[in-house]
Order: structure tokens, then sequence, then C-alpha cells
DNA sequence: CGTGAAAGGGTTCACTC
DNA sequence: GAGTGAACCCTTTCACG
């Protein structure tokens, strides 16, 4: 597709971490003047590798102190059955990451709660009620070891 | 710590999703003047609920086209072996997330590949090179379900 | 790709309700 | 806490070298 060089890993690489910096900054931290970089980060955008810029809120701020990595298996592969459970575990505002994948298990999702309390909640809530689920597996994280966005440049 | 009333929960929802819009635009779609959006602002930078701005890249558009789970158990849960483990877990780029649990296993990890040859190297080279581990199971993820950065307000 | 200038818009005050 | 208006600063974006 298109191909970075070296300024432009380091624009990706500053603008992951700050998202809001101005072009004219940005061009000074990357030894460019202000509308060369504005040319380069127009094309990052319009080309896709900028897919969005995003604030990011604490989970600890807003009170989500737990994770839990939830392990889920289905009763079928068929893609209606796997359409339906999809569409509902859309629905929960407390899943955020769910794959399909392959084996033992069909879903692994990545699950935020305030506390235990409400985990129970969630899990009765929305994690049992999901449509086709056979078996769930829940085991809770103890510490962020890592949590980036994307991969090292 | 902070109450969130209905126009703040706005204002994360916005930013959320549009990092970069300006204060000015902002304050209009959620219906108040651009000095007391901005003091609000303020506020959740300051007080931690918004931790930060970051631009999104699209891991396909970079050639990261494999997202894989894998699970590490351990030779034993001292803290020095904790410690070295995790030491060296952050050296290795594609290791996006990383988190120590509780149950069967002692880490799971969210790692980028660009394609099989590229998980296999990454498997040889880091992986199976992290210390004390005694068992590592790697998952492929077929399909991308969710995957978003926060909890829905 | 860099420069410079013009134009437009954004942020941030002090002040008021 | 919220709105107004204005000043100032900064950013973006041209055309051109």
């Amino acid at each position: 597709m298109s191909d970075l060089d070296t300024i432009d890993a380091a624009i990706l690489r500053i603008l992951q971490q700050h998202g809001r910096m101005s072009n004219a900054d940005l061009a000074a931290k990357v030894g460019l003047s202000a509308s060369a970089c504005s040319r380069r980060v127009d094309i990052l955008e319009k080309s896709g590798v900028i897919s969005g810029y995003h604030a990011r809120l604490s989970n600890k701020a807003l009170d989500y102190k737990m994770m839990v990595i939830v392990h889920i298996s289905l009763s079928g592969q068929f893609a209606k059955t796997l359409a339906e459970f999809e569409t509902a575990v859309k629905r929960c505002p407390n899943v955020l990451v769910c794959y399909l994948m392959s084996g033992e298990y069909d879903y692994i999702l990545r699950v935020a709660a305030k506390d235990l309390e409400d985990y129970e909640r969630i899990h009765r809530d929305w994690l049992s009620a999901l449509p086709h689920v056979v078996k769930i597996n829940s085991s809770f994280a103890l510490r962020e070891v890592i949590d980036r966005p994307n991969v090292g440049l």
C-alpha cells in the first residue's frame, strides 16, 4: 500500500502518543516544515493508515477496576448461530473486545466491570443470556502488564 | 471522584470517537458555549478521566492481519519470576496486551503479526525465549467482532 | 520539500447573569 | 456554573522558489 519512510514512522509514533498535537509542533518534532508535515499527515489519514483520533478514558477513573477474560463455547458453528450470538454480544456495553477464535473455545471476550458485584450482574444479565452458549469460563485479571492500542513501530 | 452529569457523558462519548474535534465544534454538539465546554474538558483531563489523546492506526493498513491470543504458564508464582517475565515481555513490540491472570494460566497475551510466517518468527524469537515459561498455547483469531477502547457510556 | 504571508478559526480571558 | 464579546495566538493553506 503506502510505503512508510523514517519520517512517516516518526509521525505515526508521535501521533499515537499525542493525538492532539498541533501540526506545527509535530512538524518541529520530526524536522519538517509545517506544510510538508501537513501533506504527509493528510496522506496517512486518507490512505487509512491513521483510522481516527480518540480520547482515551481512564477505566479506573470511571470506576471500572476489574478486567475479566471470558471464554465462550457455542452449541454449533453454523453461520446463523454465530450471527445471532454476535448481534447479541454487541449490545453489551461492558464487552470491550470480542474475537471469534479457532481452537477449543469459539469466542474470547474482554469484559470491564466496576467490581465483583457488577460482574455478577453482567454475567447473569448479559453473558448467560447470550444465545447458543453452552460453556462460559471467566478468568480475572490480577494486573495489567501491557496495554497498547497498536504495534510498536 | 468526579461526578459526571449528562453533559460530561456526552463530551466523553464524542471525544472518544472524535478525539481531534475542536472545542468550538464540541461545544455546539453538546449545547454549551465554547468557554463552558472548555472548562469541563479541562476538568476531565486534569482529574484523569481523560488520560490522553491518541491516533489510532489501522493494523490492516500496516499489514498486521493476524491477531493471536496466547496463554502462558510459568514455572512458579514467585515475585522474582513474574518480574523477570514481565520485563522481558515488555520488550516485544508485537505484544499489544498482557495480563497477569487468575486461574489455569498465568498470563494472557494478545499478539499482532503480519502473517503466519511472521508469527512463527515471533513465537520462536520472543515468546519461546521468555524466562520461566513452561507452557504456551496459541489461539488464532478468525474474526474481530468487537474492539472498543473503553466501556460504552 | 521549504518559505512566507494571508486568511480564517480557535482558545482564553475578564466580565456579567 | 454558564454566556458574551473581543483580543490574541496559532494553524492551515496557498503560491512560489
